[in-house]
RNA sequence: GGGCCGCUAGCUCAAUGGCAGAGCUGUGGACUUUUAAUCCAUAGGUUCGGGGUUCGAGUCCCCGGCGGCCCA
């Protein structure tokens, strides 16, 4: 615990504000009023005012509250910029013969930086044409006991991301980030309902770890005395709620993976899965486009979204289709086929110094040679298909090609942003190839399934052919906004301070 | 996992092994049209933590923490 006087050991600058604090409740003021009248957001008065001449008075008054970022303050006339919570910044003034001498020494000696404040006025703009609330009267809404962080100065990453209810508060593209992703989440569920399709939501604790490749995260139920696991996808879920009849269903939720944690990859990430019943990867193919393209439109109003940074991202029209060894063989400048032997693979691997762990099977090779070659190149969105059948094994096997499934990625500025498949539904295929994965799970790999009885036994009572989806959310936000992962998660998981 | 770089005032950053500084912020003062206001004065430090070398360490060495970049 604290001790009673903790202000000893605090900087300056905290104990002055806490000081004024004590100094609010010993004029009776309180420094946190349970509420404040306000009868305008300061957007509203900016549009309601927006042609008002310059120097003059509306005659209308205002109360409005915001967060205080700048100061100017002067003998018998002081100014102020309020910031709200949508980013809209106005200025307030407050004139000796308004408010008076005390109202105006207390709003110089007891407000700072950051405080919440509301005011009470006149709108007017000043002489030189600035949209303004000339008070009557000020009120604190909240004093901020923290000193606000240089508003001219970027913050380090490392505080943005730590903190980042400061970032929210000074830097108006952290909160435009929020905004966005809430566009872009609200865009993909609306475009999912238009199409007729159910959102669920299935367990995030589970008995068993599939539905992917990757590290679950364990943890414990006392009730039933088990380990459980944090679920790596919702796969096996959504696809049993199809074999029930739920033809056209999908989950945005998040999934955890007990892996890296880097530039592109969050130990918990949001993600879209989809499945729609008497569909194929062609199908998901189309419609992943329309939302992805629908959802450019929410957040920018075009299909070409501008960046932070400025650069451009043309998601518009139909997106090129590419196949695996089709563009591993334009990369290589030679053909490349899935029965091409291993001696020649390893071959072109070495030739372009990519080293081979010899665990790796032919198709998981050819994968390799593919993101080593091919993936950097492909910025504009990319359709790559058919991928071979020992790196799939959810997927049905292809149509036409043997040793391929019927599998696409899709790729935006170099990175893998969603994946389609025409989903395995043979159950006797599909215990044999889990039985597989089990064996490697068994063996130590610790990315393997295990063996979902259940999920077969779902299998076994008749799945329609049905073609299945998935993408990151966060993702499709780093396309949209050419942000890191970090800046489109708002809370992201960082280290214990 | 490996390599490199960084961590100094509330914030952003300086400082050949030799008195730990600047800007903004804060505090006191001047100013009734400012808007990153201006002017005068002034306060503010466990230099990430621990150990070592040295007459002397923010700086050099070792261990650890946190972060960033590159590689696997």
């Amino acid at each position: 615990m604290p001790a009673t006087d903790p202000a000893e050991d605090l900087p300056e600058q905290m104990r002055v504000r806490r000081s004024k604090r004590e100094r609010l409740l010993a004029e009776g003021v309180p420094p946190y009023p349970v509420n404040l009248p306000r009868t305008a957001s300061l957007s509203e008065v900016r549009e309601k005012y927006a042609e008002l001449p310059t120097d003059t008075a509306s005659g209308d008054r205002v109360a409005i509250t915001g967060r205080l970022i700048f100061i100017r303050n002067g003998g018998k006339l002081c100014f102020a910029t309020l910031r709200d919570g949508d980013g809209t910044e106005l200025q307030v003034m407050l004139s000796l013969d308004k408010v008076g001498e005390q109202a105006l020494a207390d709003w110089k000696h007891l407000v700072d930086l950051g405080d919440l404040v509301g005011i009470e006025g006149e709108v007017i703009t000043s002489r030189r044409g600035e949209l303004s609330v000339l008070a009557d009267t000020w009120a604190m809404s909240a004093k901020a006991l923290r000193p606000l962080p240089v508003a001219h100065k970027p913050l380090s990453e490392e505080t943005r991301i730590r903190q980042r209810y400061v970032d929210l508060i000074v830097r108006p593209q952290a909160r435009e980030t929020v905004r966005a992703r809430a566009t872009v989440v609200r865009s993909l569920r609306e475009s999912l309902f238009r199409r007729n399709f159910l959102e669920v939501e299935t367990p995030m604790l589970q008995l068993l770890h599939g539905g992917a490749a990757a590290r679950p995260f364990v943890t414990h139920s006392n009730a039933l005395d088990t380990d459980l696991y944090l679920r790596i996808a919702p796969e096996l879920f959504l696809k049993r709620a199809v074999v029930g009849g739920i033809e056209r269903v999908f989950e945005i939720n998040r999934n955890f993976r007990n892996e890296g944690m880097d530039s592109s990859h969050s130990p918990e990430f949001a993600m879209l899965e989809a499945y729609q019943a008497y569909a194929d990867y062609n199908v998901m193919q189309q419609q992943v486009q329309e939302w992805i393209q629908e959802a450019a439109f929410a957040v920018a109003g075009s299909h070409v979204v501008t960046h932070f940074d400025g650069t451009e991202l043309d998601l518009s029209g139909q997106w090129p289709a590419v196949t695996l060894f089709g563009s591993l063989s334009e990369a290589l400048g030679e053909e490349v086929t899935v029965t091409t032997d291993r001696a020649q693979l390893a071959g072109y691997a070495e030739k372009h110094d990519l080293s081979v762990d010899p665990k790796w099977s032919n198709g998981k090779l050819a994968e390799e040679l593919f993101e080593h070659l091919v993936v950097p190149s492909l910025q504009r969105p990319t359709f790559v298909r058919d991928y071979p059948e020992e790196t799939a094994p959810l997927t049905r096997a292809h149509r036409e090609t043997p040793g391929l499934t019927e599998k696409w990625d899709l790729y935006v500025s170099g990175f893998e942003l969603a994946t389609a498949y025409s989903e395995l539904v043979d159950p006797v295929v599909q215990r044999e190839r889990l039985v597989a994965q089990s064996l490697l799970a068994a063996g130590g790999d610790p990315e393997a399934m295990q063996l979902d009885e259940d999920f077969l036994r779902a299998m076994e009572y008749g799945m329609p052919p049905t073609g299945g989806m998935g993408m990151g959310i966060d993702r499709l936000l780093m396309a949209l906004t050419g942000l890191g992962i970090r800046e489109t998660i708002l809370f992201p998981l960082v280290r214990p301070e």
